[in-house]
DNA sequence: CGGGTTTTGGAGCGATCGCACAAAAATTCG
DNA sequence: CGAATTTTTGTGCGATCGCTCCAAAACCCG
């Protein structure tokens, strides 16, 4: 029928999540994600549209892998509070991991981009609450079993949880302190 | 002996942070900053030098006023903890306040431009610090009062109430249900 | 008022931006 | 093999980028 590309379309949008991911949305130019893709302007433009849908496409990839894995630590076997240590020491780990580690995307997206760019906003909200909604089951279960306080309700540990851990990756981004920053998860464990 | 400048020079870096705060490093022009200052881009150079140099100008402004805001309004009288509530309640309120708000300009320049200027970053880890330091002093007269709990030392505590403060201020770019969030500003002062 | 000094406004520099277009290349089907 | 279809490659468009330069303007001082 037609000539068949030659590039394997997952691995180009990861090529350029990491792109994104790394630099940011406004300072990635197109001639960059041609580089890091190995793909030519015009192949790009013909498969995804524009580099806000690229953009979006690195988005939801980042979901399906970095969240993903994020989610799946917290659906294993084992103590919930183990579970949620676990959860914060590898975002902790990958962020002090060196020079080239560039924090959470999402997070990155929803300051650099979900105030002009709805599409954006809308889909770090899908990161935030699917994470919120692991969390929250994850807490529940603790609370069945007795390891962690009925006084309050999972949703409300949760989205605590989840506050310190989006703060503990910002502070990350400046203090690289990494036994300060396990201390406050120690912190807000043992308070649950 | 010579023209005298025709602005004030405070003046005009508060209207360049209040762009750059609001729409990021890269994304604003120096045509903007023209615009907003209402100075040309000769006598922003002149003055300046050049745009990176007007935004760490910009983001020492906003040390001057917000930060030193939030830092004064834990130094008030009154009970630890409705500082600390109040603390929060401004930042949330300031954040959930309408299309406008941009929520906190030190987060953003951190994870716009911390990794990539090293003067940025030494910028916002002052930032970070210094609210720090004003949270653990504050939380350790709320020790010495019996107001909070000494089974942890301040300065845990304290950076466990910055993670979460900052996390909150990062859910408030997406998650802009205000009974939640401030939610969670209780559970975390509850459990001090 | 005239000389000295600095700021201002405007034009414009080379580079890069996001993106488009057309021709060549690579495939399947008849 | 040729026709049809799609991808690739290269070139380049108009706009905008950060920044510079220069002459005109505005002041202080003698």
């Amino acid at each position: 029928m037609a000539r068949p590309r030659k590039f394997d379309e997952t691995s180009v949008v990861t090529a350029a999540m990491e792109t994104f991911w790394r630099r940011g949305y406004e300072a990635t130019s197109t001639r960059d994600l041609s580089a890091s893709t190995g793909l030519g302007q015009s192949s790009l433009y013909n498969v995804f549209g524009d580099k806000r849908e690229l953009y979006l496409r690195a988005l939801r990839r980042y979901y399906e892998t970095y969240t993903a894995e994020q989610i799946a630590l917290l659906e294993r076997p084992g103590a919930v509070k183990d579970r949620l240590r676990d959860l914060i020491v590898q975002a902790l780990d990958a962020d002090l991991a060196g020079p080239d580690a560039s924090g959470c995307f999402s997070i990155n997206a929803s300051v650099e981009r979900a105030d002009s760019d709805d599409a954006v906003r809308e889909e770090v909200r899908r990161h935030f609450s699917t994470v919120e909604r692991a969390l929250t089951e994850t807490i529940a279960r603790g609370q069945d079993s007795g390891e962690i306080s009925g006084e309050r309700t999972a949703e409300t540990l949760a989205r605590q949880f989840l506050s310190t851990y989006y703060g503990l990756r910002v502070l990350a981004r400046i203090q690289k302190d990494r036994t300060a920053l396990l201390g406050v998860a120690e912190s807000v464990i043992s308070s649950l």
